[in-house]
RNA sequence: GGCUCGGUAGCUCAGUCGGUAGAGCAGAGGAUUGAAAAUCCUUGUGUCGGCGGUUCAAUUCCGUCCCGAGCCA
């Protein structure tokens, strides 16, 4: 009698038409569809997000979509507590469908997030300002090696991204980014539901298609009006607008560039962004791909065979 | 028809005071633990428009032809 939930990832690349059958999949087995990716869980964010449409996120129950509010940044952290705090709240006996393409959310419900303290915005900023100029961020590179050699390995110092945050948790937390993986390593819960992981892909020049035919759609839906309505509500600096689809248009609207160029400019993006989701994915051995030329049947198959017997 | 400026990597272009060439972008691969649709790393041989000439040596100079843009007729 199992008195839990099974919990189903559905990854892949956007554009994949991940969405679309994790509705189904939840029409059809009577679950609900949790959001896992980084943009559509935005408000505002609709056509250049791809997020379902109201009509469709009507026909099964759709969680953790359109619910942060414009000018947040959110975080993986933060998303891990949203949906552990959702799964908690859904039926039990029900299948969940999580579908998304940001898989470093994924792995952060899966294999949990370190346990450290929010930084400060006193050291944030002190370490943005250093890395401002090009002494600074040698400097603060050199120091990062010092204190921790074993993580500077993996950071390269132009990533300013992860040396900012890796000497973020030195000053907030007084340990190194080895130290703290290291504590962690014992300390892994494991996921607490059933999982099965699925993943959808297409040949790349069929996405390739796809990602043309959606990025008219969403021009012709009104991309460029959605991006100039959040630029009159005083949004232009937010982070999430940096996504592919909003950089674009934002600099569509700055530059004066032509409507060709921001077609092609998003689709060319699109794809760069399928590449790397490709990558990511491609480390989990645990997923189960289905190529999409074939039709998603199997992978119907394979979740009807999870969810009569659960592991 | 005349003059001028161009013709160099898939694209935009730099460069070689003559010793067969390099950036950005694209493409390909990879990383990824609180901005992740973000951020970062690796990867550049191509008749240097064609044909002749000068030269030990030409993509680089000269001639000529072709193509493109502009100006003058």
């Amino acid at each position: 009698m199992e008195q839990s939930k099974s919990v189903v990832f559905i990854v892949g690349t956007t554009a994949s038409g991940k969405s679309q059958w994790a509705l189904d999949m939840a029409k059809r087995l009577s679950g609900s569809v949790v959001n896992c990716d980084s943009v559509q869980l935005y408000k505002s964010l609709n056509i250049g997000a791809a997020k379902p449409s109201p009509e469709e996120m009507a026909l099964a129950p759709h969680h953790l979509y359109d619910y942060v509010p414009e000018g947040i940044t959110m975080t993986a952290g933060n998303y891990s507590r949203d949906f552990f705090q959702c799964l908690r709240q859904l039926p039990e006996g029900k299948p969940v469908f999580v579908v998304g393409g940001t898989g470093f959310y994924f792995q952060a419900i899966e294999k949990g997030m370190y346990p450290v303290r929010k930084t400060s915005l006193e050291v944030q900023q002190q370490i943005t300002d250093i890395l401002k100029t090009d002494e600074g961020a040698k400097e603060l590179y050199a120091e990062f090696q010092r204190l921790d050699p074993e993580a500077a390995k993996k950071i390269h110092a132009q990533d300013h991204y992860r040396l900012g945050r890796a000497m973020e948790l030195i000053r907030t937390e007084g340990k190194t980014l080895t130290q703290i993986q290291k504590e962690f390593k014992g300390k892994q819960t494991p996921f607490p539901y059933p999982l099965l992981k699925v993943g959808l892909r297409w040949d790349r020049e069929i996405l390739r298609q796809r990602v043309v035919f959606r990025t008219r759609k969403m021009l012709q839906a009104g991309l460029v009006a959605e991006v100039e309505e959040l630029l009159a509500r005083g949004f232009a600096g937010w982070s999430a607008l940096q996504s592919v689809g909003y950089k674009e248009t934002l600099q569509f609207l700055n530059e004066g560039n032509s409507a060709e160029w921001l077609f092609e400019n998003i689709v060319q993006n699109t794809m760069g962004l399928a590449k790397r989701q490709r990558t990511w994915f491609q480390r989990d051995t645990e997923i189960q791909w289905f190529d999409g030329s074939l039709g998603f049947d199997s992978a119907f198959v394979a979740v009807q065979k999870f969810l009569d017997n659960p592991r």
